[in-house]
DNA sequence: TTGAAAGCGTTACCAC
DNA sequence: GTGGTAACGCTTTCAA
């Protein structure tokens, strides 16, 4: 930390090199420059260390090079995967994100929206399709394209890139109940926090009614979300409601490896004595034994698309209705487990 | 997308509660203004949907209100935890993260620290110990608080908050040889990316020369950070390499994860044929089976402390002898597999 | 407690 | 291809 006296400004560079500040501004920009100028001022950069002002620029141009993104939480390698996917995306056209940890709290998310606004980000992403009336209004006002990942709102606020949770949740039952599993239950958090969690018991339900499985078996355990610690609980909870249970779906990769731990635990084989099933298709689904069957997301591919999606929207300026609902796709990974 | 037509300013704000625009100023950043009036310019505030714009107060008073923080990838539990670490910290004091995922690389590093820095970060928070010269050139001139993270650099640019990795490396070693092992083995990645990584691998191969151990049984395999899908084929590559090796010390609990797995698979018990150490105490080491002994380091805790020693830098303005480096501790932790 | 004027460092716009 | 001038929307400073 060597303050130094004051850090050199644009005016400072044109001085050096001798031209106007208009120059050096070309030069920083890519205007039109000649070839000798832009050496010049290119040299007197480098030497005085010269580092524009951002705030400056973006104060004059009316536009920042920010695009804020929302996630749950960064803990979650889902989440931290499309937030690398969305900087690759971003990055080559100078865009940095501006992160927002909204720790599943959708006033947490108001009030990360409030003030990222502050920075006059040129797009912004959010997780999920439920929002708090203030979050809509802000970003209503707000003038800038808006995309909501991880699902597919039937009423987006602008644009969004997902999929149906529920039906994803949805396929895993019809595998299940095709390799011949019928007393199947689900695994997931007490709370209400994790919406796409809530989506995928509700998808689970749905079908366990559908294909006439009985009433659904669910345990609700835990914080949402729920993560390896609370698979092992759960899974005790659900085979002591249900001793019969022949299948079990869990919200997560994470909670269905404590699950299978659990199992380990108590002598019971899997699948033989009973199927666990995931879903994200983490890591850690096909690095552990058994490998765990479950749903494949291309968390990386939502973040890329989203990125894509805004930087169109940047170009165009109004979202064609063709982009505005991107689906990703699942898909059911058949593993061991289940 | 509703690209309103123009929002308001604080000049139109002051216009509708009857006062001048430094009164406004006065009731955002919480100056002396009489009740009657700073409710009349809330009310403005509030019927307008007026959201400052945090680019003029920037370039007027000369301060941003960011932190940049810089770590090897988001996708790791460990920088994550330290990255909400950080934001706990600094949130509070209105200050905004500007994140930088260098994904290893030093002179991606440089390039991020580069288009920082045009945000006039108040402070700054990198990984590491090592960073290219250009980096350091960066931030000496920047003037403002700088900390590494996850290390003691003996030659810090400013400031630092971490340990040893080395010296938990060799505590490992030592625990190991207390349990009677003499046949210990290390797995990390082929390439010298992961720093850290590669100072384990070092505080492993001088704890088994000091404890006269012969000669240290390193195998290096997969691009480093290694995950638990390189555990297995490591673990594999040792016990060809080495088949009486007694112990395994792995550079994360991640590597040990699959190291483990691949002794199941081979029928191997963990401890009983072969011991398994990891390190870092992520959630896995407790939940798998066997859970992994390993070495603790409080991630979330370096970024929170993070955050605090560039608060105290920022008031000061010039940093005490006392926090120049800030030590985490970290211990090891004896569960089952070894 | 409140207001008026003068910048902050850059880019847009229009001359040359 | 280059330069001058006027913003951009706030906060600082100084007066009242």
């Amino acid at each position: 930390m060597t303050a130094g006296p004051t850090p050199p400004r644009m005016a400072d560079v044109a001085r050096v090199a001798g031209v106007s500040k208009m120059t050096v501004s070309r030069v920083l920009t890519g205007g039109s420059v000649s070839p000798a100028t832009r050496a010049r001022v290119q040299q007197a950069i480098d030497e005085l260390g010269y580092v524009a002002t951002a705030a400056a620029g973006m104060l004059s141009s009316g536009r920042s090079e920010f695009v804020a993104a929302l996630v749950p939480s960064l803990a979650s390698s889902n989440f931290a995967d499309t937030v690398r996917g969305l900087t690759d995306a971003l990055a080559p056209h100078g865009l940095q994100l501006l992160l927002g940890d909204t720790g599943y709290h959708l006033d947490q998310e108001e009030a990360l929206v409030k003030s990222l606004l502050r920075h006059q980000p040129r797009g912004i992403a959010l997780t999920g399709r439920h929002h708090s009336a203030g979050t809509r209004a802000l970003l209503e006002r707000a003038g800038i394209p808006v995309v909501e990942m991880w699902d597919l709102p039937e009423r987006p606020i602008d644009m969004a890139v997902g999929f149906s949770n529920a039906k994803a949740s949805l396929a895993m039952v019809c595998h299940l109940h095709q390799r011949g599993y019928r007393r199947i239950g689900f695994l997931c958090g007490a709370s209400e926090l994790d919406r796409r969690g809530t989506d995928r018991m509700r998808g689970y339900a749905s079908g366990i009614k559908a294909l006439g499985l009985g009433e659904p078996r669910v345990i609700r355990l835990g914080d949402s979300p729920i993560t390896m610690s609370h698979g092992g609980p759960a899974m005790a909870a659900l085979l002591q409601a249900w001793p019969d249970t022949d299948a079990v779906m869990c919200v997560s990769d994470m909670s269905a490896f404590g699950a299978i731990m659990e199992c380990h635990r108590r002598g019971l084989s899997v699948p033989g004595d009973i199927a666990v099933a995931g879903f994200g298709n983490f890591e850690i689904a096909w690095c552990c034994h058994p490998t765990i069957t479950t749903i494949s997301v291309d968390a990386y591919g939502i973040g890329l698309r989203t990125g894509e999606v805004l930087l169109d929207a940047l170009d165009d300026g109004e979202a064609t209705a063709a982009r505005k609902l991107s689906r990703i796709d699942f898909s059911v990974v058949e593993r061991e487990s289940a």
